[in-house]
DNA sequence: ATGGCCATCGCGGATGGA
């Protein structure tokens, strides 16, 4: 089975970069199973469900004008949605949670097996907000949300065991995820602060999947467009597959795909993969 | 170098991103 996250920046512009990559992975012999999309910029009735479903996808989305906007994507049903974090009244979408099933790589010759316990995932999507800068609004209405989200994993760990939680975090977990650490010290992205809540989220039970395998030395999942920024490796690890305790055995690996980076309008960001057994 | 790029809205240039 296999989990995704990609930060799109637009999926107007980006959706056939989207299918393109489904398709790619499909051809390779391991569908993306569940794809988490960020930053859609396009109200809900824009959404491409259609075109989605055509590549065999159910889909979740939750939208809104010029800004924002998530999805999830499912080869299998998705139930049980929750839009936004329950608890923080909030004018952006930026939140999406749903069910699907927790399904088993077959083994060769032999028959799926089925997890022990419950046969669910719980997913949630999410894309955190950017902060601007320390001291701003933007920087304080961050950390109001991230408490909200500490509040919403709790409350959802302790009925899913079986839990990730993917997407655009914002964050960096510390400088080995940073270009230039010196340079952006206490900067957005970068800050105490924010790695202080990050880390409360991980405390809840959860796991880094991209540490938990080796990865190449300046591993990073955004790059600034300006700068070459992207061929000069100049960027941040910000996007992130986070994953409960009672997944962590399936963790089978965990990468950036860094090659629709390289495509001829690409997001700034690139898709981080997951592969659970 | 107080920037450089990209997307949106909308038709100029501001806003937001990270």
């Amino acid at each position: 089975m296999k989990l995704a996250t990609w930060n799109v920046n637009s999926l107007t512009v980006r959706l056939p970069q989207v299918l393109d990559w489904l398709a790619a992975q499909a051809e390779a012999g391991a569908p993306i199973d569940v794809l988490a999309l960020q930053e859609l910029k396009m109200t809900d009735d824009k959404f491409p469900a259609q075109a989605f479903s055509d590549a065999g996808y159910h889909a979740q989305w939750f939208g809104q004008k010029t800004y924002n906007g998530v999805a999830l994507l499912s080869r299998q049903p998705l139930t049980a949605t929750v839009k936004n974090l329950p608890g923080l009244p909030d004018e952006q979408a930026r939140v999406l949670t749903a069910t699907v099933p927790l399904t088993r790589t077959p083994a060769v010759g032999g028959d799926t097996q089925p997890p022990a316990g419950d046969a669910t995932l719980r997913v949630i999507g999410a894309y955190f907000p950017n902060g601007q800068a320390p001291g701003s609004d933007k920087f304080a209405y961050k950390m109001q949300w991230l408490q909200a989200m500490h509040a919403w994993v709790q409350q959802e760990l302790a009925t899913h065991p079986h839990l990730v939680l993917m997407g655009d975090f914002n964050i960096t977990f510390d400088d080995a995820d940073v270009w230039d650490p010196d340079g952006m010290r206490e900067a957005i992205h970068c800050t105490t602060e924010e790695r202080r809540h990050l880390q409360a989220l991980v405390a809840l039970g959860l796991h880094d999947s991209v540490r938990l395998f080796p990865q190449p030395e300046k591993n990073y999942s955004w790059w600034d467009y300006r700068e070459f920024a992207f061929r000069r490796n100049r960027g941040l690890r910000i996007d992130h597959v986070l994953i409960s305790d009672a997944l962590k055995p399936l963790a089978q690996a965990c990468a950036v795909d860094k090659l629709p980076r390289n495509n001829e309008r690409p997001s700034d960001h690139a898709p981080v993969v997951l592969t659970l057994a």
